[in-house]
DNA sequence: TTCTTTTGTAACAATGTTGTAACCTGTCTC
DNA sequence: GAGACAGGTTACAACATTGTTACAAAAGAA
C-alpha cells in the first residue's frame, strides 16, 4: 500500500465513526448484501418474487430488508394496480454509486471461492 | 454503467453462488466489517485489546470474529511470551487485497453520512 | 362461488447471537 | 501470598432475528 493511500485511509477512518457503524449494521443484516448483489447483477426493475427466489429467503425477510433499503433511500418501490399485484424494486442512483465497491468486493469473494473449491 | 461493465458483472454474478454466500455470511457477522475497517485504517500488527477497544465490543465477540478471520486465512496471530502476554493480529496479503473495495465502500458510506448529518 | 395469483403483514415459536460474569495462565511486584 | 496485567475461554441468560403459518386484497377465470 502506498503512503498517500494509507494516509487517506487513516484520515477517512477517523471521522464519522458512528454513521459508518450505523450503515455497517444495516449492510450486515442477513441477506442484505445478497439482495444488493442480486440487484446489481441484473440492473433495472426487479419484482419482489424474483428477488425472493434469487436470494432464497422468506417473504418476511425479503420484505424487511427491502423496507430498510427503501428507508435508507437505496431502493425505490413502484406498484402497479394489476391483478395480481405487480411491484418493482430498483436501486436508486445512490445505491448504483456503490456498485463499483460492491463489484470489486464480490470479485474478491469470487477469487477466494475459486481457490478454495 | 457501461455495457461491458454490466456484462462483466452479470457473468461474475452467475457463478459460484454458494461460495459467495458463505463469505457474505462471514462478512455479515457483527463487528466483522468494523474489525476489517479498523485493521485497514491502521495497517500493521495490532493487539487484541486495541482491536477490542476500537470496535467497542466484548472480548468474547472480538475473539470469535478474529478466530473466524484466522480460519479463513484473512488474519494472522502472533503471540509473544512476554509478561503479561502480548498478541498481535495482522491482515494477510489476501485480506489486504480487499482493501481497495473496503476503502471505496467506506468512502461511499462517509459521503452518505455527511449528507444526512 | 370458489380458486388463483402476487405481494405482502401479523403473531409466534424456534433459532442464533451477544454480552456478562467467572475463571484461567504465567510472571512480576508488593 | 495477594494482586495485577493481557489475552483469552466457558457457561449461561438475555436479547435479536428468522422462518412458518395464517391471513388479506383484488379481480379475473372456471
Amino acid at each position: 500500500m502506498s503512503q498517500e493511500q494509507s494516509q487517506r485511509m487513516q484520515s477517512m477512518c477517523e471521522s464519522a465513526k458512528a454513521h459508518v457503524d450505523d450503515l455497517l449494521v444495516l449492510l450486515s443484516r442477513s441477506k442484505m448484501l445478497s439482495i444488493l448483489y442480486t440487484m446489481n447483477c441484473d440492473p433495472g426493475p426487479m419484482r419482489f418474487s424474483e428477488i425472493k427466489n434469487r436470494v432464497s429467503s422468506s417473504s418476511t425477510t425479503v420484505a424487511r430488508r427491502l423496507g430498510e433499503l427503501i428507508d435508507q433511500g437505496l431502493v425505490t418501490r413502484t406498484a402497479y394496480a394489476t391483478v395480481p399485484a405487480t411491484v418493482y424494486y430498483e436501486l436508486t442512483e445512490d445505491a448504483v454509486s456503490l456498485q463499483p465497491s460492491l463489484e470489486s468486493m464480490f470479485e474478491w469473494v469470487l477469487n477466494r471461492a475459486d481457490g478454495s473449491s
